[in-house]
DNA sequence: CATTCGTGGGA
DNA sequence: TTCCCAAGAAT
């Protein structure tokens, strides 16, 4: 079957069908074999891939890029194959095994689900919907995502890349709103095909992956641009309130992250005086800014003080 | 609904 | 160089 110009005009079908049973999507077909042709080879998508392993990839990939956690990745899998293997490590090791992918919370969260999963699951990550979403770290999206991608399900997975090709083919504006809407959610849900509704979901979020990007698309590569609302109306910019920047120079989160840094080079214990040299100049002037991340990164078990002022991994 | 939470590469 | 933002979750 042929994606036609001709179907360009049955695309402004309203959607408010309650039916919905048989799915009329336009987008599907020419989404889909463009995924069969232009997929990425992401070892997280190989035939036989364990759900754990398909985990450990959707939690590294919440807002970090495949490229920068492709060797992470490997390494983990190597090095803690079940949720039981991570389960005994150590917070320090897993924190370094973490290495610079940014938000280190993380990795404690999947080191509390890989508990959970052993103790609630008899060490076999969960297929349900429900139980996926009570694990640490796993949230709507990587919910339905590993339910979709590991146990072939059915779910509306509503990353950033699907909400933005969502946004600009149906809705026909540039960028979503701020926050993921009920709106979108019934959008992704009526849109969902009956069959391979995973396959759909992997080819969508491939799709804004490499085609629809967030700045400067390449719309004369996408199988759907001839059917694109936002294309259709001129590709008008986008209007609503301008996406606050995030601030970095000097924020906690800077003076967090050089923190963390710094404890992940040590092997022994660093004195505060050790930390506070590996601190940017701007929280040398604030140490009430210093004492704050560090009461808050021992707060969120990243760090552990010990006797004397010094602090280290939590062992 | 708005904030907070790391990092680094590309435009 | 500066800005933007990348498979979000928790609060």
């Amino acid at each position: 079957m042929t994606p036609t110009t001709a179907s360009a005009k049955a695309t402004r079908t309203k959607g408010t069908t309650t039916s919905a049973s048989k799915n009329q999507n336009p987008l599907h077909t020419p989404i889909i074999a463009w995924y069969e042709a232009n997929q990425r080879d992401l070892p997280w998508r190989e035939p036989g891939c364990p759900a754990w392993h398909i985990l450990i990839s959707e939690i590294m990939l919440q807002q970090t890029p495949v490229v920068r956690v492709l060797p992470i990745w490997r390494e983990w899998v190597e090095r803690w194959p079940t949720p039981a293997d991570l389960a005994q490590a150590s917070p320090a090791d897993i924190i370094r095994a973490w290495g610079r992918l940014g938000y280190p919370r993380r990795a404690l969260r999947l080191h509390a689900a890989a508990q959970a999963i052993v103790e609630k699951h008899n060490g076999e990550v969960p297929s349900d919907h429900a139980e996926l979403l009570a694990l640490p770290g796993i949230g709507s999206y990587t919910a339905a995502a590993v339910a979709s991608f590991a146990f072939g399900q059915r779910h509306a997975v509503l990353d950033t890349n699907v909400r933005r090709v969502f946004a600009r083919t149906v809705t026909g504006i540039e960028y979503p709103p701020t926050a993921v809407t009920a709106a979108e959610t019934k959008l992704a849900t009526e849109l969902l095909p009956e069959q391979r509704a995973h396959v759909w979901a992997v080819a969508v979020m491939e799709l804004g992956a490499l085609v629809c990007t967030a700045r400067s698309p390449k719309c004369a590569e996408c199988p759907v641009s001839q059917q694109c609302a936002w294309r259709l109306a001129g590709s008008p910019p986008h209007t609503g309130p301008a996406r606050k920047g995030q601030a970095w120079a000097g924020t906690d989160r800077q003076i967090r992250g050089a923190l963390m840094a710094a404890l992940r080079s040590s092997k022994e214990p660093l004195s505060h005086p050790q930390l506070v040299i590996e601190v940017p100049d701007s929280a040398l002037r604030d140490p009430n800014q210093r004492s704050r991340c560090l009461s808050g990164l021992i707060e969120d078990g990243l760090v552990e003080p010990l006797p004397g002022d010094h602090y280290q991994l939590p062992a």
